[in-house]
RNA sequence: GGCGAUAUAGCCAAGUGGUAAGGCACGAGUCUGCAAAACUCUGAUCCCCGGUUCGAAUCCGGGUGUCGCCUCCA
């Protein structure tokens, strides 16, 4: 066991089988870059990240169902793995990034009866299965594109891979670790060595309060579907052995991580209600398919609250980017936002927050371009005083991600007494990570009408002939309509409110 | 009922043993005919009680509050 520098602290002992320092390439890294330190649900705590393959990190990302808005809860987790991703690559690292669209449905009610939500939708909208998917599909989409979020490498659609996921049926069942009731394919979690393994919950505890009518037909209380036989008027089935079915709702993750990362990958990620049933049920199919845990860091993204409180349907509190754009602010401003908190702990969404969020965003691209043209000059301390800021930072987001740190060195940066390009370029940087666009310019150029122009060029002769009293009256009218308007030494800046 | 989080200035929140980052708001100032914008400055001993320690927001015990999960959910 060798001693590392490792950036600003010393990290005592090289863990686990790196420990020999195999190549000088990887010396080097951790001799010069700040270690990597992620949460890992699996073992609750921070660990150094070590790729299983130095070169491309893999990850898996639960990804939306696609029969609803997507909310802004949703796009928490979304930005969340969007940093993830981010600060891989300011590490250095290449990234293989998978992520799943479920267009095949989950179950409405509780259990594994029940109709699908899929189908339910497209009851309700008068639209085919097929339909619905696409259209929430292409909206999701849109929501990452407006806030700012990297498209993952490989995007899946859970009906394009039926056979992949009837053969990992077809290998459990093979394997001994399902068996077949009159509706349904189950996982018997008996057979594993330890089941659950990502939460201490007592099996029966959670079963004895839940309202689920139990199958009769299971071996086991924790027994979850695999496979489904359809009903007669069910409108997404396939054929199978088990004549007309569909696919239980965990079986699609496994099926195309396997397919699309291989056996066992680096990281999965999604919210931390997928905790408890669908990743550890992920990890159940895939021991039983083939031994392994199928990604070596599970890392879960915490809750959104509005106003304290849950996001719910019955309390009318679901917001989508939609609604955000609609109040009049860039979807980016959610993103800046969502980096003032920690992506385990809970965050508090308010309007209030998103106008602090909205005014940080205006100051900090309003820094970049003011250093983009500033000519200060940099002293030898000046340059070393940004290299520490830069250094902060990058020790900031690979400690498990810590945004809200982060951008107090970020603001450090910005604010810094030297106006010049080379802090721009480091505020560039940083935005390799944020992704809040912080090279685009404030106040786009908006189409100012006629009848307005007319107005501000009267008050421009009213200021000229020093009658202020008509100035000021003629700023009110404009008010009035909708423009403010700032006077600078060289010219009036009319915006509209 | 069971399980688990959390409690830091008006708001959003970092910080897990050595005397409290950052953002927003408020206030003050510079600038301005006045404003606005911009810029500068200004604020908390960390829910309560007890304990451990030279020293605790930070560890332990006990309270209280809030939130989440246990059922589909990011």
């Amino acid at each position: 066991m060798g001693k590392h520098r490792a950036g600003p602290y010393i990290l005592e002992f090289c863990r686990g089988r790196h420990c020999a320092c195999p190549s000088p390439l990887l010396r080097e890294r951790w001799e010069s870059l700040v270690d990597l330190k992620l949460y890992n649900t699996l073992t609750k705590s921070k660990e150094v990240f070590e790729p299983i393959n130095s070169e491309k990190v893999r990850i898996y990302s639960c990804g939306p169902t696609v029969y609803k808005n997507a909310t802004i809860g949703n796009m928490r987790t979304n930005i969340f793995q969007d940093v993830l991703r981010r600060v891989l690559k300011y590490n250095g690292y290449k990234i293989k990034h998978a992520m799943n669209i479920t267009d095949v449905g989950h179950l409405v009610s509780d259990g594994d009866e029940g109709e699908d939500k899929m189908l339910k939708s497209a009851r309700e909208e008068h639209k085919s299965p097929m339909q619905i998917a696409e259209y929430y599909t292409k909206l999701f989409l849109d929501d990452l594109k407006d806030l700012n979020i990297e498209t993952p490498e490989i995007i899946c659609k859970a009906t394009d891979h039926i056979k992949e996921m009837l053969e990992y049926v077809e290998k459990l069942v093979e394997n001994g670790y399902a068996y077949e009731t009159t509706n349904t394919v189950y996982f018997d979690v008996s057979k594993l060595d330890k089941y659950p393994i990502l939460t201490n919950a007592e099996v029966e505890n959670q079963k004895a309060g839940a309202r689920v009518d139990i199958d009769p037909e299971k071996r086991n209380p924790y027994d979850f579907a695999l496979w489904i036989k359809a009903p007669e008027n069910h409108l997404m089935k396939w054929d199978s052995p088990w004549g007309p079915s569909y696919p239980g709702w965990h079986i699609e993750c496994s099926a195309m991580g396997q397919k699309y990362l291989g056996e066992q990958f680096d990281i999965h990620t999604g919210g931390i209600d997928l905790i408890p049933t669908h990743h550890e049920n992920e990890i159940a199919q895939s021991k039983g398919r083939c031994g392994k845990i199928p990604a070596r860091y599970w890392m879960h993204g915490e809750y959104l609250l509005i106003n304290g409180g849950k996001m719910s349907k019955s309390l009318g509190n679901v917001y989508l980017v939609k609604d955000i754009k609609e109040k009049g602010y860039e979807p980016v401003v959610y993103k800046l936002f969502s980096y003032s908190c920690h992506y385990r702990n809970k965050l508090n969404f308010t309007w209030e927050g998103m106008e602090a969020a909205s005014k940080s965003l205006e100051r900090l691209r309003n820094s970049y371009q003011i250093n983009l043209n500033g000519s200060d000059e940099l002293t030898k301390e000046d340059k070393e005083k940004l290299s520490k800021i830069e250094e902060n930072f990058h020790e900031a987001i690979n400690d498990d991600l810590n945004m809200p740190l982060a951008m107090s060195y970020v603001w450090e940066a910005a604010k810094f007494e030297k106006k010049n390009l080379e802090v721009a370029k480091l505020l560039e940087k940083f935005d390799t990570v944020l992704g809040i666009k912080i090279d685009k310019v404030n106040s786009e150029k908006e189409e100012i009408p006629e009848e307005i122009m007319q107005i501000v060029e009267q008050r421009k002769e009213a200021r000229k002939n020093k009658d202020f009293a008509k100035s000021d009256e003629l700023r009110d009218e404009l008010i009035k309509r909708g423009y403010t308007v700032k006077d600078t030494k060289e010219e009036m800046i009319v915006e509209k409110c």
